[in-house]
DNA sequence: AAAGGGGTCAACCGCCATAGG
DNA sequence: ACCTATGGCGGTTGACCCCTT
């Protein structure tokens, strides 16, 4: 069965929108939202696709969307991001407020890429930052965590073409000391340093990590001590996920993935329970 | 001043996941 | 359980801009 296609191409706009179009548009979502861009063009007169319609407005009329330069922050951002999730722009750009998947994509090719590609310069991993994860600060308590021994993944990510290099590595957690720690790739060795450091802005409600309705203390949820200043979160994934409280985990977004695609690689359920 | 080549970025395309019937 | 509609995502394209020659 051949797909319909997404939208009815006969008589409907293409191209660049003119700003007669996009007041159309914004004066439309501004009146009655969008709740079905497929009968959006319609309802509110515009010769185009639905899907051009929410492109449009998500990458360039939403009220909320930064335009200008990214500034060096947001671009060392997205490199220690992109070192992280890879190519999953819309995970990357939750973490970016006011920019979008499309934006980011199109600044890591023109930019980012190429700058790495001719410095030849290890991207700067947030740990540069932060304090070591032995610091005295962090008083992690990782229950399970030190007998646990994660497993090689036995089949590529199926859903991403360009997996974080990190998720595609084969990884293994050494006993032991947390600062041995590490995960080996073909060619690379990610030690612990290389993990992002979960601090309070990662877990607060801005950051794109909320846990769905199981926000509010992380301690108590994941059964670790989870010390504000700086705490890893290897070890809710990889050893407490039964305990876990929270049907929502799936549903998290961006870096939260990662540690559950480095959990479900490890071996845990493919289905976390429900509580 | 004109041509051409490379860079940029908005927009499109096609696929996938999921909700709902 | 299956099918369809829809939204969302990442990859790609092509028009436009700017710089160099």
């Amino acid at each position: 069965m051949v797909r319909a296609p997404c939208c009815e191409k006969m008589g409907l706009k293409k191209g660049p929108w003119t700003p007669e179009e996009d007041q159309v548009l914004i004066s439309f979502i501004q009146r009655n939202g969008h709740g079905n861009w497929r009968a959006l063009p319609k309802q509110a007169g515009l010769l185009r696709c639905g899907k051009s319609c929410r492109l449009r407005w998500i990458n360039y009329l939403r009220p909320d969307i930064k335009r200008g330069d990214f500034s060096r922050e947001e671009e060392e951002t997205i490199i220690k991001l992109h070192e992280m999730l890879g190519n999953r722009w819309s995970a990357i750009a939750a973490r970016l407020p006011g920019r979008t998947d499309n934006e980011i994509k199109n600044v890591w090719h023109t930019h980012l890429k190429k700058r790495l590609q001719q410095n030849q310069v290890m991207p700067a991993t947030t740990m540069a930052n932060n304090k070591s994860f032995n610091s005295d600060s962090s008083e992690a308590t990782v229950p399970g965590l030190l007998e646990s021994s994660i497993r090689a993944p036995t089949s590529p990510e199926p859903s991403s073409s360009e997996m974080s290099s990190v998720t595609e590595a084969s990884t293994s957690i050494q006993t032991g000391d947390v600062n041995n720690v590490e995960i080996k790739g073909e060619d690379m060795e990610y030690s612990m340093e290389s993990f992002p450091l979960i601090d309070e802005s990662f877990w607060s409600d801005d950051s794109g990590f909320l846990l769905d309705g199981y926000s509010s203390n992380l301690s108590e949820l994941s059964g670790i001590n989870v010390d504000a200043q700086a705490q890893y979160a290897v070890a809710p994934m990889a050893n407490n996920v039964q305990e876990w409280p929270c049907d929502g985990l799936s549903r998290v977004d961006n870096g939260m993935d990662f540690w559950y695609d480095l959990f479900i690689r490890a071996g845990g359920a493919e289905e976390l329970p429900d509580f």
